[in-house]
DNA sequence: TGCCACCATAAGTATATCTTATTGACAGAC
DNA sequence: GTCTGTCAATAAGATATACTTATGGTGGCA
């Protein structure tokens, strides 16, 4: 038993002839009666009682036409699904992003993604870069937002934004009226940095490699905010993303500048399985990125 | 779209493991993958996330397998009723029988079909052969029980008994006494026969010639019934059927004689379409024919 | 009786669909 | 790091299926 079959049958059930039957669903008459037979002969009944110039339903037959049509109707409804369900940007999307980027980039984000794919709801993960990587692996986010570069097997990656590093001092600090600070005066200074489950602090370290020797003994903070809320009460001084430093976070007590060049920084990107089949969501994510205006930002175009 | 693909997903959704999927529907793992990757380009979407080690459903492929199940589902209904259909003393039959039979066999053979095919209703049309061969022809009715020969187009008969003719005369009359009548003794009495449209008048009249000429001005009965009255009330006197001679009819009143060789007659048998397609049906209707006990009727059998 | 309409059948062809064999990607072990 | 096993994708060829055109058979109708 085939679609096709339960097609022809509903076709000749409603024309009662064959040849006007065959002619609606595009084949020869011929083509049409094996084809009834051949599902006549696969039921073990007959469900057309042949006469000269027109063809009646039996008993049974008339029974089998109508399950047929439910049949197709059911099938029909697979094709509607997958029209609906081929809108990307229609079903839920879980997206992770790593801590350090969350707090500045998603309530700017949000709206802006929601704006774009009103039918799309986020699921949002905030975590280490280590764990987002495990979650998009097996399955339980679709898209993760980290730092670049990244590279592991089966997972695609798309830059989305540079971002300088600035030294955050309290107010009073010698530096405060600092315009430009060279990143191997920090070895001076104790530097606080969140621990080590962050990407952030290896890319800082990274870049500012005198860090690597005063930090040891150093606190370790758990947040850039719980870090920010301790440059604050004087406990110390420490490097953050431009994205963490824009106005609306505490410039009464505290002051970013800037570091010299070579300019310290990341690069943020979206990576998601190489399975993953709606790129019309990673395009969305982009232009909703791309369209925030956070300062220091660099977009990455393509 | 193919039931088959469907399947395939289904078996595919439910071992998430091509190899053992494809084992499930007994088909090699390429012939099942290659089919899934047909139904997702013919849909345009992904179906399954292949992984390493394993494969997941995406959120679009989660509704389009439940809906396949349910095509499935009602596709597997269509064998059901196929199965439950097949057996041909299961619905109504729609019986035609001539006027002449219908009276003196109908009372015994409703309770034999009745207890042979209890899930086949009957539908009984008593009339004449014309109006029985049309009903028969445009498929009203579904068997007919008619005299033979009976040639047709398209029509498939068979003979179920035969049944000599007797003469009735009313208690009292010359030939009250005689064991043996010579049809062509008929010729000088008044001869009540049914009116043209009954077969069975013609029947009469061919076997015995000599009626043609007495009965030209005869009175033309409706019913053999009518007529038995009629003999009964002294009108004149009448052949009729075995079947119609059992002791029940008023035996007290009329007489029914033999008559003799060579002893008209009249075979009966079922007719059919030769598209109708419940031979199990034919079957019962001759068993249930052959099991009656009428008095003076040779069954025929094959 | 001959024509027409209709479905069945026949024969050939194209197209799906399946098979076996192989490749490629990844995961886990050593 | 290389080796090995597992799993799905791909390739190539065989087979089955579904379609085509052409023809045959039956019954209705004038």
């Amino acid at each position: 038993m085939t679609l096709t079959e339960l097609q022809y049958i509903v076709a000749a059930a409603q024309e009662r002839h064959f040849g006007r039957a065959a002619e609606r669903v595009f084949v020869t008459q011929p083509a049409l009666s094996l084809a009834i037979k051949k599902l006549e002969e696969e039921l073990g009944l007959t469900i057309f009682d042949r006469r000269q110039n027109r063809i009646e339903l039996t008993a049974i037959g008339k029974q089998i036409v109508h399950q047929a049509q439910r049949v197709l109707e059911e099938a029909e409804q697979i094709k509607i699904l997958a029209t609906q369900g081929k809108d990307h940007l229609n079903g839920p999307l879980r997206l992770g992003v790593i801590a350090t980027v969350g707090p500045y980039i998603l309530p700017d984000l949000v709206p802006q993604l929601s704006a774009r794919a009103p039918k799309m709801p986020l699921e949002l993960e905030e975590n280490l870069t280590l764990n987002l990587t495990g979650m998009l692996k097996n399955g339980k986010l679709d898209v993760i937002m980290i730092a670049l570069p990244f590279d592991e097997p089966a997972i695609v990656t798309q830059a989305l934004y540079d971002e300088p590093f600035k030294v955050l001092v309290p107010t009073g600090h010698p530096w405060q009226k600092k315009k430009l600070i060279d990143s191997r005066q920090l070895g001076s200074e104790k530097v606080l940095l969140p621990h080590a489950g962050h990407c952030f602090r290896q890319q800082v370290l990274d870049a500012c490699p005198e860090l690597s020797r005063s930090d040891a003994e150093g606190w370790q903070g758990n947040s850039l905010e719980t870090i920010r809320q301790m440059v604050a009460s004087g406990l110390g001084i420490t490097v953050m993303p431009s994205s963490a430093l824009t106005p609306k976070y505490d410039s009464a007590r505290l002051v970013a500048i800037s570091l010299a060049k070579p300019v310290p920084g990341r690069r943020i990107g979206l990576a998601w399985r190489r399975g993953f089949t709606r790129p019309r969501v990673i395009d969305t994510i982009r232009d909703a990125v791309h369209a925030l205006k956070i300062p220091g930002l660099t977009m990455v175009t393509h």
